[in-house]
RNA sequence: UCCUCAGUAGCUCAGCGGUAGAGCGGGUGGCUGUUAACCACUAGGUCGUUGGUUCGAACCCAACCUGAGGAGCCA
């Protein structure tokens, strides 16, 4: 008989009928004449409840010893429980695949999620685990419907790139030179030149939106930064829309509009997860989101916001300055404090944003946007791109860079150039957000920090 | 890289200068449909590491290691 899922049984209305359900013990219950056992598959967070007599075949030799952990599979009949669950199994025949040996870390109590993420490799079989990768999944899938129901095509950039700097931030060394060969120079190296993993991919995708017109892009960020915070870490995903024939005002209508989407999709289709979520991890959760997908999020200029700050009572631990980056307390305050809701501060001084950002009217400001969202901080970075061929090369030669290094990029001014713009929305943050899990080596399946790349 | 806090049984923690403890988990047995089941018994620890102070250190001091939180950088 084939393999029918819990999810498929427990979200069943009339009765299912015999079945076979495959999966391991979460925990068990023993009584004279029988025992109740609840298995989990995955499918859902609910475990189903089986009903084992101790006249079954086997029962001394395989049920009795069966331990937390252990594989089994069970074909009987799906009843209404006298429980308070709706349907259990009672089970005919009962096959232990794999049993679980009696050292099994997990235990039928709450785990701190340190301990747990030193099990990376046994997590996924928690209700917070499970619950978290389910909505990964599903979140990946919403992403790709809401770009390719708006005609945006998906592109692959590369993962290894010789494209240095970009401002993003410190890059991690890609060689085939070892121990021995390590101080030759880097055109003996396997690329001929010096490589690196990528730390973003829009300048490429910016090449293909100038063809394809939407584009955008799903893959791996590698930033070797020393950065010890709950909300990064050394490898994680990032997905950067890039749009040609479109300014600032439309990039952050985009980024809004696929926030919303997202939390709608993630309501939507996760209810049990993030009823469980809300339960455990984040009292406030479901409120927040429900908030997010119905509510407008406010938008504010760097200059506007900056006055703001100024003028709040709040008294913080930097000073307030036009022209310095917003700290993260400021962020806070914007969207924690004063908005209540995820905000847009858009056009930040032009020495703060790097090269390749375009310069506004006024000459002071560039055409730059962060979304900020209570909890997380700056969840979204964008802006219009430079299309202008005269002020892009000052800009590279103000910021230090060879134009020959970027002569691809330059070229895209060239021939054709056009008004583009983009954004980057880290998909672990956008993970933290929608569960309420506040580190974000909890809604990445094996995290990578300094000092730890286990697994 | 900087600042702060924490490392005691498999897990969560108490003990804070005088012979190492609890709950959960594990093992064994019992049990009336249980649901983080219940009851009884039982095994389990170089108190993160290395030095120092002391008659005596899990406890005080120093350095280091590991983890967590925050800052910066960013997503």
């Amino acid at each position: 008989m084939s393999r029918t899922t819990v999810a498929q049984i427990l979200r069943s209305s009339n009765s299912p009928g015999s079945a076979t359900v495959k999966g391991w013990v979460r925990t068990k219950r023993d009584s004279k004449a029988f025992s109740f056992i609840e298995i989990n598959d995955g499918s859902s967070l609910a475990n189903l409840q089986i009903i084992v007599d101790a006249t079954i075949d086997g029962y001394e030799t395989s049920v009795h010893s069966l331990r937390t952990g252990a594989s089994i599979a069970v074909e009987g009949e799906v009843v209404a429980s006298q429980g308070k669950q709706k349907w259990e199994m009672q089970a005919a025949s009962l096959m232990v695949l794999g049993n679980s040996d009696e050292d099994y870390p997990l235990q039928k109590k709450g785990h701190s999620p340190e301990f747990l993420r030193s099990i990376a490799h046994l997590r996924p079989r928690t209700n917070l685990f499970g619950a978290v990768f389910r909505m990964r999944s599903r979140m990946a899938y919403a992403i790709h419907n809401f770009f390719q129901q708006r005609g945006f095509v998906y592109v692959h950039t590369p993962i290894i790139t010789a494209s240095d700097c970009e401002g993003a931030g410190e890059m991690f060394r890609v060689t085939t030179l070892d121990g021995k060969t390590l101080d030759k120079s880097p055109d003996e190296d396997f690329f001929g030149k010096p490589a690196y993993l990528t730390v973003s991919g829009q300048l490429e995708g910016e090449t293909f939106a100038c063809a394809l017109s939407n584009i955008y892009t799903f893959g791996p960020t590698f930033r070797a930064e020393n950065s010890h915070t709950s909300r990064h870490a050394s490898e994680f995903w990032m997905i950067e829309p890039e749009m040609a024939f479109c300014d600032l005002q439309e990039d952050m209508a985009l980024a809004e509009e696929m926030i919303k989407y997202l939390v709608s999709d993630a309501l939507e289709n996760c209810a049990e997860d993030l009823e469980f979520l809300g339960k455990f991890v984040d009292k406030g959760l479901l409120e927040r989101l429900k908030f997010v997908a119905t509510r407008d999020f406010e938008r504010i200029s760097y200059t506007d916001a900056v006055e703001l700050l100024l003028k709040s009572d709040k008294k913080f631990e930097y000073k307030v300055e036009y022209g310095h980056n917003l700290q993260s307390e400021h962020e806070r305050y914007l969207t924690e404090e004063h908005f209540k809701c995820p905000v847009t501060v858009y056009d930040y001084p032009v020495e703060i944003k790097p090269f390749y950002m375009r310069r506004n009217d006024d000459e002071k400001t560039v055409a730059a946007m962060d979304l900020l969202v209570p909890g997380i901080g700056e969840i979204v970075g964008g802006s219009q791109r430079e299309e202008r061929l005269d002020v892009l090369r000052a800009n590279i030669k103000h910021h230090d860079l060879s134009e020959e290094e970027y002569y691809w990029y330059v070229d895209l001014r060239r021939y054709g150039s056009v008004p583009h713009a983009g954004f980057g929305l880290g998909f672990e943050r956008l993970l933290m957000f929608v569960t309420g899990v506040s580190n974000i080596r909890d809604v990445i399946p094996f995290p990578r920090v300094p000092g730890s790349a286990e697994f």
